[in-house]
RNA sequence: UGGGGAUUAGCCAAGCGGUAAGGCAACGGACUUUGACUCCGUCACUCCUAGGUUCGAAUCCUAGAUCCCCAG
């Protein structure tokens, strides 16, 4: 690994945080191949027993267990569910109020695994924490860089932008060099328990759900209009506007009108309650020229003046050449070199030079491209 | 209550005597540490109903039902 900061790994107490899966089971095993004082931590965030009973952080707990049986570590429990709710789930609620499209996993890394997990790991002795992200830190001129995961396809910086220099000081990503086949390599040869588990998806600690069932719990629905935002016409009928976002098109349930084309979403009028869609992938109105976003975080030196960088919108995105505008008050504006689809606020627009990952922000408002401009 | 046209899956819609295209929606899966997008797959033993002609009909004939248009 190109992690150069530690010396004398026996020296060095790092608590790996253990989800039950591949990637950070090859995590703690690297960490005490390379002689590293390591003892994996696995995290309850979420009471997850769903409608069946059915407990799978039961069953990650007991497979982190056995892994690090496995490996000769000592492991624990920890119970964020508290934190978890406050710090991440009241936020990503609140987002879906307000009608916008939260990313509870940027808010997760920020608040919990290098929020509350990590102080707890300073509290009992440790000096660092390591996850099975896939991305890299590196110490260079004295200021912590967050690279990209070598693996493209599985580069997890996109949710791990809003870390500062304090936090990246004391995380470690042993598997951000790697590429996700070698992980699960390492973890077949060394015989983990984990090696062949099919990765985890949905939100971070709750999983996969129902999306709309599962908010359905937490939010009040307010069925509406669906508006064609070209030509006024209803539609049909929403269920509430936070079961939809810009761009989505499962779910409208609108099919053999006009040109045959798929509906997406085009906007939200919360205010009236009104959902507006639009037909073909190709309408201006799915499209947008820049935004305006808030809660910008720079991993390194603060910029002052407009510079050129690449962006990503959204997860597994390629990046997109932009323009960088600080405004002051953790705001800034980006305007994109090429209109971009579905830009959604609430969402994360992440900046990178290169392979470092430069920070970003919250999509607060966004700028559509002009009909005259339609055709893209 | 005279004339003309229509009636194919949830919605649009090919088909014009030879044994039901396609699209949208829906559903399932793949992909994916957000939400989405995307991709792949499934989806009418039956063509408004009832008879008839034919080796064979969604396609032709007859009657009925419903809808639309033009005349009243």
């Amino acid at each position: 690994m190109n992690d150069n900061r530690f010396e004398d790994p026996s020296k060095v107490r790092v608590v790996v945080g253990m989800s039950g899966g591949v990637d950070s089971s090859v995590t703690a095993l690297l960490l005490k191949r390379q002689g590293f004082d390591v003892i994996g931590v696995f995290m309850k965030n979420w009471d997850d027993t769903d409608e069946n009973g059915v407990c799978t952080a039961e069953e990650d707990a007991e497979d982190v267990r056995r892994v690090c049986d496995q490996i000769g570590i000592p492991y624990y429990t920890v119970n964020f569910e508290e934190q978890y709710y406050d710090k991440v789930f009241e936020y990503f609620l609140e987002e879906y109020r307000r009608g916008r499209t939260p990313n509870p996993d940027v808010m997760c890394n920020r608040e919990i695994k290098f929020g509350e997990f990590l102080q707890k790991a300073l509290a009992l002795g440790a000096d660092v924490v390591a996850m099975g992200h896939y991305a890299r830190v590196e110490l260079r001129d004295g200021e912590y860089r967050l690279l990209r995961g070598a693996d493209p396809g599985k580069d997890q910086t996109y949710f791990l932008h809003q870390l500062d220099q304090a936090q990246l000081s004391r995380a470690m990503f042993p598997i951000g060099h790697l590429q996700k086949p070698e992980v699960r390599r390492i973890a077949e040869e060394a015989g983990l328990h984990t090696a062949k588990k099919k990765d985890s998806t949905g939100v971070c600690f709750i999983g996969e759900r129902n999306f709309k069932e599962f908010l359905s719990h937490y939010l009040p629905a307010k069925p509406g209009d669906m508006v064609d935002i070209a030509t006024g016409e209803v539609k049909g009928r929403h269920d509430g506007l936070m079961y939809y976002t810009l761009g989505q098109r499962q779910g409208l349930g609108i099919g053999g009108s006009g040109t045959g084309e798929p509906w997406f979403v085009a906007d939200k009028d919360l205010e009236r309650n009104v959902l507006y869609v639009v037909q073909g992938e190709g309408h201006h109105s799915l499209y947008s020229v820049g935004l305006t976003a808030t809660g910008v975080n720079w991993i390194g030196a603060q910029p002052c003046e407009p510079f050129r960088c690449t962006a990503k919108f959204r997860y597994r995105q390629p990046d997109q050449g932009v323009t960088v505008t600080p405004l002051g008050g953790g705001e800034c504006r980006v305007d994109f070199d090429q209109p971009q689809k579905a830009v959604t606020p609430g969402q994360a627009v992440v900046f990178y030079d290169g392979e470092a990952c430069l920070g970003g922000g919250t999509i607060d408002k966004i700028r559509k491209l002009e009909p005259s401009a339609a055709g893209v």
